[in-house]
DNA sequence: CTTGCCGGGCG
DNA sequence: CGCCCGGCAAG
């Protein structure tokens, strides 16, 4: 487990799919930087072997786009003075490490890295996907080699750190989302449903985050629900009713507790998307949508990723993206969503199984295995992604029971009737038998079978 | 407890 | 084999 490639993973986050980045937004993005480069050290010391990341960009991963919300910055950093609001004027950030200038250039090749990654995980596959981003970057491409030699590092710091922290992403601070990508490079199968799914979620997705459209924020957390339309006061909220408010990680991760719909889609909507999700991801990940995609996976992947750790980061979660995906049109999450379901589950019970399973008799032997094989079988599948999912984190499990969906295997298990060995005996068969039929005074009139107490060959079932 | 039968033993 | 029966499982 130990070390991975951090080059593999981390570096090719950097996603060719956004590309758009104008100036403003650009510019939008030093200023969270730097907002966040004061942050650092303070996240940094918890996890030493981040340093190197934190540096150039503790960032929040995802800059927000088009909107300004001081908000963001402000729970990380209370100390901070200067207030980001004002986007225009990024080198106000005095306490950077190094000098502004400098920073600046790092920073914003940073920014527009990391944006580019939390924007599209598939990107992690194809490194040079990073640079398509980064031409926008006008300062220099000396500094675009630095910023990709830090990712890097950074990359190889995450992955550490992942390794490690493989149960426990609290630690590192390795957040959820990360493991979205693992989870859709490892995961195989798919499904012509979840892709489809997947496509028309990204498709809206993609729509959604283009189109800046107002919304509303939701809290994911299990059993809240409730719905803030700033999306720094759910984050608050999150941090402080579920995450605590002590940790610091939790300044990033309130992003995965929320989600941001738009005011068209019925709240209801979103969880039972997120829900889903985590099975979804089981079936489908190949498609990696960007950002949108992981926005929906996170809080299954968030168990599931151990190592996955690095690239994506925690940021581009939902937040960034905003919507991430729940607000989908309607029509496309809800009938996703429900056809999962559905769907998922029967298909898992009876599919692989029965086949599998030779009944000698039609009997009940038959059914018993398959809802064991099934789950067996689909644990195999994504092996260590689900398993990853259903052993980690908390939030993850939190969700996966809420959806009951482990649940439900779990009581199909149990509740298969596990007649285990089949012996093949003959249940009592409907049929009347020659001791009924004639009884036991003429006994005479039975069959031989019956006579000698063997399987009556007069009235078979 | 009653039934239906499997598994075995005996001749 | 033909006959019987011990014993188990389902009802």
């Amino acid at each position: 487990m130990a070390t991975k490639r951090p080059g593999e993973r981390t570096s090719p986050a950097a996603g060719p799919t956004d590309t758009r980045q104008s100036g403003a937004e650009i510019q939008e993005t030093l200023v969270y930087m730097q907002c966040c480069g004061q942050e650092a050290p303070n996240m940094t010391e918890s996890n030493g072997h981040r340093n190197i990341m934190n540096r150039h960009h503790q960032v929040p991963v995802f800059v927000p786009r088009g909107r300004t919300e001081a908000g963001w910055t402000h729970p990380a950093a209370p100390q901070q003075t200067t207030t980001p609001t004002v986007p225009s004027c990024p080198v106000s950030a005095p306490d950077s490490f190094r000098s502004p200038g400098s920073v600046e250039m790092d920073e914003i090749m940073a920014a527009m890295v990391l944006t580019s990654m939390s924007c599209s995980p598939v990107v992690q596959s194809s490194p040079q996907g990073q640079n398509d981003p980064v031409p926008g970057s006008s300062s220099g491409g000396g500094d675009m080699e630095c910023g990709g030699g830090d990712m890097e590092c950074g990359g190889g710091d995450l992955s550490d750190s992942g390794s490690s922290g493989y149960w426990s992403w609290d630690h590192d601070n390795v957040s959820p989302s990360l493991s979205l990508s693992v989870i859709e490079m490892d995961s195989s199968p798919d499904e012509g449903l979840h892709t489809e799914l997947e496509q028309g979620v990204e498709l809206n997705v993609a729509k959604r985050s283009k189109s800046s459209f107002r919304g509303a924020y939701r809290c994911l957390w299990p059993s809240c629900g409730k719905v803030l339309t700033s999306s720094v006061g759910m984050k608050r909220h999150v941090r402080v009713m579920h995450l605590g408010s002590g940790s610091e990680q939790s300044h990033r991760e309130e992003d995965f507790y929320y989600t941001k719909f738009s005011c068209k889609a019925p709240p209801a909507l979103v969880p039972a998307l997120s829900s889903h999700v985590p099975w979804a991801s089981c079936g489908s990940p190949p498609d990696p949508g960007p950002g949108p995609g992981s926005c929906l996976q996170i809080p299954s992947s968030t168990s599931s990723s151990p190592s996955g750790s690095g690239s994506s980061r925690p940021s581009s979660g939902p937040g960034s993206t905003p919507g991430s995906a729940p607000d989908q049109p309607s029509p496309l999450s809800q009938s996703a969503p429900s056809s999962f379901w559905q769907t998922d589950h029967p298909y898992q019970a009876c599919t692989p199984l029965q086949v599998t399973v030779s009944c000698h008799n039609s009997a009940p032997c038959c059914w018993t295995p398959p809802p064991l094989t099934v789950s067996n079988q689909h644990n195999h599948h994504n092996s260590q992604v689900v398993r990853g999912r259903c052993r980690s984190v908390s939030v993850g499990e939190q969700w996966l029971q809420q959806n009951s969906a482990t649940n439900r295997l779990t009581t199909m298990r149990a509740a298969s009737p596990s007649r285990s060995q089949c012996s093949f005996r003959k249940g009592r068969g409907e049929a009347k038998k020659c001791r009924k039929v004639y009884g036991v005074e003429h006994k005479e009139q039975w069959c031989t079978a019956c006579r000698w107490k063997k399987a009556c060959q007069r009235f078979t079932d």
